[in-house]
DNA sequence: AATATATGTAAGCAAGTACTTGCTTTGGAG
DNA sequence: CTCCAAAGCAAGTACTTGCTTACATATATT
């Protein structure tokens, strides 16, 4: 018999390839079938109809955001480094679900629940960074005056425009490598944060 | 005698206000009669088929586009302001044309054209920051130490976060005025460079 | 009054697409 | 060997959608 978990798997996998391309109305039912490797039939005993094969991916996803505020305690209570650990994590979680977070950011009208579902990277994103500035401005690492929710917002900004920037556009013009932006950007904020 | 034009550019808006919503697939031609109050016939009759409502809509844009880097001249030569001119200037354009930059940023496999005209965006946002920050430098209001590629990288990223996350994610948690924006983010930016 | 241009109306076609149904095949577990 | 869950296969349905065709109507210009 074969394993039915593993070819929900490649059906799963295979849909969010092919939206990240096409779109979700972009990607047929018949496409998704051939890039797994199953017959199309299968899809549709697997998730009912084509809104399942989301609903079932939009799960992993969400449960996987549930860990992220773990790196909390993780913080070495310097900013360069926490900041820099920060924004990898970040990164990491954003280039694994892209595909997810692409649906998310077009098809807002049909899926309205995953853009509220994506929308919880920054919102999260954002209460971790206000409880880091905080926690940094009663150590004393941090000046008083600083505007904490803005700094986290801009940070967020920053981190978001990169990678969208980097997803979208496919001009050289525009490519950064990761290190780059880590070591350039993330550092030249975390100073700026200083200097203040 | 109705106005051929006056037609043309209702189908148009029509057309920008529905891609906006539903994306490109998700609306249709009958759709966009509707909305434009015009027979679905006349569509065809004006753009032949239905990516040509989209070429007529680029056109508009790539003419504007080349109007931009005349701000060059505005600049007062002060850190803080021209960055918040260049910023505002970036934002009414950007909202102004919201619609045809989600297309660009979603259809990229359908319309490889678009894509690349939007990537114009950040691109000639990036000669003119870059530039401008040259200048700067040769007159001495400017740390030598800077990178500048980088920092009009910052600056793009800064921006172009602050633009989608304000158009894409609704919830309220995650929304911040533009005049916000431009005091606080911006002069941020601008006095970190001026510190270094 | 006649002409030309822009639009409306009605009907429909061809292609694609999500989804269904009924039947067959496969391969591991008892 | 038998049973059964999982998947393949073939055919088809119902509906949408881009686009066409043929004809009627309105209005500005000559």
């Amino acid at each position: 018999m074969v394993d039915a978990n593993q070819t929900a798997e490649k059906i799963i996998a295979a849909f969010l390839e092919l939206v990240q391309e096409k779109g979700y109305k972009g990607t047929t039912t018949r496409a998704i079938s051939e890039k797994a490797n199953v017959n199309e039939v299968t899809i549709f005993r697997h998730f009912g109809n084509k809104k399942g094969i989301i609903k079932a991916a939009v799960q992993t996803f969400s449960s996987r955001m549930q860990l992220l505020p773990i790196i909390e305690h993780d913080m070495a209570w310097d900013l360069e480094s926490d900041l820099l650990t920060i924004a990898k994590l970040y990164h990491s979680f954003v280039t694994k679900y892209e595909a997810l977070i692409l649906i998310g950011i077009r098809e807002t009208v049909d899926f309205p629940e995953i853009n509220e579902e994506v929308a919880q990277i920054p919102i999260k994103l954002k209460t971790i960074i206000i409880n880091y500035l905080s926690e940094m401005k009663k150590r004393g690492k941090l000046a008083e005056k600083i505007n904490i929710e803005i700094q986290a917002m801009n940070f967020i900004w920053l981190n978001f425009g990169y990678f969208l920037t980097q997803t979208r556009f496919k001009d050289t013009e525009l490519k950064i490598p990761k290190e780059t932006f880590f070591k350039e950007s993330i550092i030249f904020f975390a100073e700026a944060l200083k200097a203040q």
